[in-house]
DNA sequence: ATGAAGTCTCTTGATATCGAGCCTCTTGAT
DNA sequence: ATCAAGAGGCTCGATATCAAGAGACTTCAT
């Protein structure tokens, strides 16, 4: 099946045909993907109530395990934004009793963001809901396919992931 | 090579052992390099004093061909953005000279955004540029992994670009 | 000790986005 | 003709983001 992509590269090769546009065959397909998922996220996401933003610094803190804590500073490279939008999201939260900022008792210039009881059922309640629409969309590839295309994403991913990028 | 998302899942498995969470290998990966690719676009950009959004906008009209010219609605469905993101575009790049608005000769609604000479070798650039950036990333894989890859995100855009979404 | 450099978080100001509603014009049924 | 419904683009208010820089504290070399 032809998708939006396939337009946009035909139409290149149409206009500037002295151009080598087959890298857009794979990133132009990643960045749409990622804008179509946003939405769909969010979609998932407003029937608990919670913003994308909210579930992925929820989730971070979830996945560290008890006490269900971490830096400002961890934070923002689990999510790739900048530390002035950790700030406020933190603020957020934190006026809704999902998480709470603690002095660190080993650097006085540091805090600790820890999740609250409701801050865990929520961020909980939300992964479920959103692996289940995941797998709705994943369901287009066989196993094998999936395990397939992650691999090679990650192949490209490495790179930002390891070097400081 | 290891990245941000097998640590991820990794986490999810020790806190989550319940869950089945493979749907994350694909689509976190899809999202993060998302992310990753817009902050090297925007470098990217930078050296031709465009942003991102501007790129989007004028490289959809350069694509339309001669006359270079789409309806604001056209451009919507392009680059996935609501009505009034698009008007305030159009705004900014019209100040700058690098599209204007004409008034839509077979229905009064509607305007046409045209491409000026100047938006449309500005664009050409930045193209070239991009391009280049890209096959730098790109040059993780090899040219069949590269169709492969395409191959297996194309099964994943096509439901979102043909059904209404 | 002491000072310089680095780290961590927060503040500030500018800006882009969205969602909802509005107005104009078109379309199609009667 | 006329009217209701729809389409197209714009306005407006609220909000989230970023970049740059400030302030507090730590680290490390001297």
């Amino acid at each position: 099946m032809e998708d939006e992509v396939d337009r946009l590269v035909a139409a290149w090769r149409r206009e500037r045909p002295d151009l080598d546009v087959e890298p857009l065959e794979v990133l132009s397909r990643v960045s749409r993907l990622a804008r179509h998922l946003d939405r769909a996220r969010r979609l998932a996401f407003s029937e608990h109530q919670l913003e994308p933003w909210e579930f992925d610094v929820l989730t971070a803190l979830r996945r560290a395990g008890t006490p269900y804590q971490l830096s400002p500073g961890q934070l923002l490279t689990q999510t790739l934004v900048t530390s002035g939008t950790m700030t406020n999201r933190i603020d957020r939260l934190a006026k809704k009793g999902l998480v709470e900022r603690l002095p660190d008792p080993s650097d006085r210039r540091g805090v600790l963001v820890r999740l609250t009881d409701e801050g865990r059922d929520r961020a909980d309640q939300a992964l479920a809901g959103l692996l289940e629409q995941e797998r709705a969309i994943l369901a287009e590839l066989s196993r094998a396919q999936r395990a397939e295309l992650a691999g090679l994403l990650r192949q490209l991913t490495a790179p930002f992931d390891n070097i400081p990028g």
